[in-house]
RNA sequence: GGAGAGGUAGCGAAGUGGUUAAACGCGGCAGACUGUAAAUCUGUUCUCAACGAGUUCGGUGGUUCGAAUCCACCCCUCUCCA
């Protein structure tokens, strides 16, 4: 099977300019892709992490990448699919996003000499003079033609500035860019870009005659039509150090039945034909299939050693026995001598957000230390049981240990 | 620049001088039931040294014993006009 059916297969294709063109370009390793990701916080998350996967699988059917990091669009904010118009970032915190990206990026994709490069728009973009790009782009478009696309339409009733509406103009000079540049040819990106990326193609083939293709990725929605990857808490990163990989490893393992089989469709580097064994596992098998689709990702992400650790967490957790020391844990310094009270563990350990909301939590029975109810909420625990460490759950299945350090 | 309508908790939305830490819905969290799922039911949902106290209704001042509610100015959004 070749790259374009693969993906196909997996649902990964949302809408495509030309099919027959894009299917020869990417099948016989042709294209010159680009795909942008808005530096918007310090670490990439799972909705970036599709695109990531496309890149390396458009990679390895030796198609080349460019990785483009919108640290000059960063400035603009994209309002695609956003009511509400988004906080202007300091150039200062856009470096530092920007940096955080490429770091976490390279243990995807393979960059040097002939294989994948990356670029910033802020090389670019920073230099533009208004009036120029005015003459240069801005009579390519069509303001009647931009306002027609859905996501300003949405944005019409509640406001849209000028500034955001320029967002558009922007990613397409970006594409025309690196079109003339590094005969980029292709632009994929998360369907809620569609509209931004046709006026790319629109503005190269007004501009130079030439042809240029788009294609956009199927967003991950759950059952329920929502974004994935987002939880209470916010979105879940791939950074270790903001969602561990045993909260990543949760994520995936508690997803919702009707989720699952997508997930690893899309997400997953099984081969197509085993997914499609998989499918047919009998319905008992639900549970196995959350796991295997949680082991997966979390090695994808977090490497084998990582994903091993986390499903022993989760088995020792869950399933009784095996070896726990690997779930998440706070390493506590300055306990007095007389413990700690169980309100302030809750806190230190992040497991509640407030004291008020630690408070409750036990008086709703939610709390058990070592699989013990805590009843009272000024229950302490002495320095000797958390220098032994000690294992605290709240609700069902959140599990947590505090150790003195 | 002008006229009108608005800005209330994570979101939507009531409230238009004291009984309002603010109805209701969604979302979130916890309990029950289950399969670490969904649906359903119950509780809960600003903060804190918690039967008490503090700080909240775009911002800043003012009126009042008392303001989300009245007044002034400012900021932001929408609709219409220029």
């Amino acid at each position: 099977m070749k790259i374009f059916e693969e993906l196909k297969a997996r649902g990964l294709i949302a809408q495509v300019t030309d099919e027959e063109q894009i299917r020869d370009l990417i099948n016989n390793g042709g294209a010159r892709f680009y795909i942008g990701f808005d530096p918007t916080a310090d670490s990439l998350h799972v909705g970036h992490f599709m695109a990531l996967c496309l890149m390396k699988r458009l990679q390895m059917a030796g198609n080349k990448p460019v990785v483009l990091i919108g640290g000059g669009t960063g400035y603009i904010g994209d309002p695609s699919g956003r009511t509400d118009m988004r906080s202007m970032m300091t150039p200062e915190i856009i470096q530092h996003n920007s940096d955080c990206f490429k770091k976490q990026m390279e243990r995807f994709i393979e960059f040097g000499e002939d294989k994948a490069i990356m670029v910033n728009n802020a090389d670019w973009l920073l230099k533009l003079n208004y009036i120029e790009l005015l003459r240069e782009v801005g009579a390519c478009f069509s303001v009647n033609n931009m306002l027609r696309a859905e996501c300003y339409k949405q944005r019409m009733e509640r406001g849209l500035s000028f500034l955001e509406f320029n967002y558009m103009i922007m990613q397409s000079y970006d594409f025309y860019y690196l079109h003339k540049k590094y005969g980029c040819n292709m632009q994929f990106g998360g369907d809620d870009q569609w509209s931004n990326m046709l006026g790319g193609t629109e503005l190269i083939r007004r501009k130079l005659g030439d042809d240029a293709y788009a294609m956009t990725i199927t967003l991950l929605l759950n059952s329920e039509g929502k974004k994935m990857g987002k939880t209470a808490k916010g979105a879940v990163w791939l950074d270790p150090a903001k969602t561990t990989p045993f909260e990543f490893y949760q994520y995936w393992r508690n997803i919702d039945d009707a989720d699952v089989m997508k997930c690893i469709r899309m997400l997953t580097f099984i081969p197509i034909e085993e997914i499609d064994e998989i499918d047919k596992w009998a319905p008992e098998r639900i549970n196995e299939k959350k796991e295997l689709l949680a082991f997966e990702l979390t090695k994808l992400v977090h490497g084998d050693e990582e994903a091993k650790k986390a499903q022993d967490a989760a088995h020792a957790l869950f399933a009784g026995g095996g070896d726990d020391s690997n779930m998440p844990t706070t390493e506590l310094s300055d306990v007095p001598a007389e413990g700690l009270g169980i309100i302030d563990l809750l806190v230190t350990c992040k497991l509640a957000p407030s004291r008020g909301e630690a408070r409750r939590l036990i008086q709703q029975g939610g709390i058990t230390v070592d699989e013990v109810k805590i009843e009272a909420i000024d229950h302490v625990i002495t320095k000797d049981a958390l220098t032994a460490g000690v294992k605290i759950r709240k609700g069902k299945k959140v599990y947590h240990r505090a150790v003195i350090r």
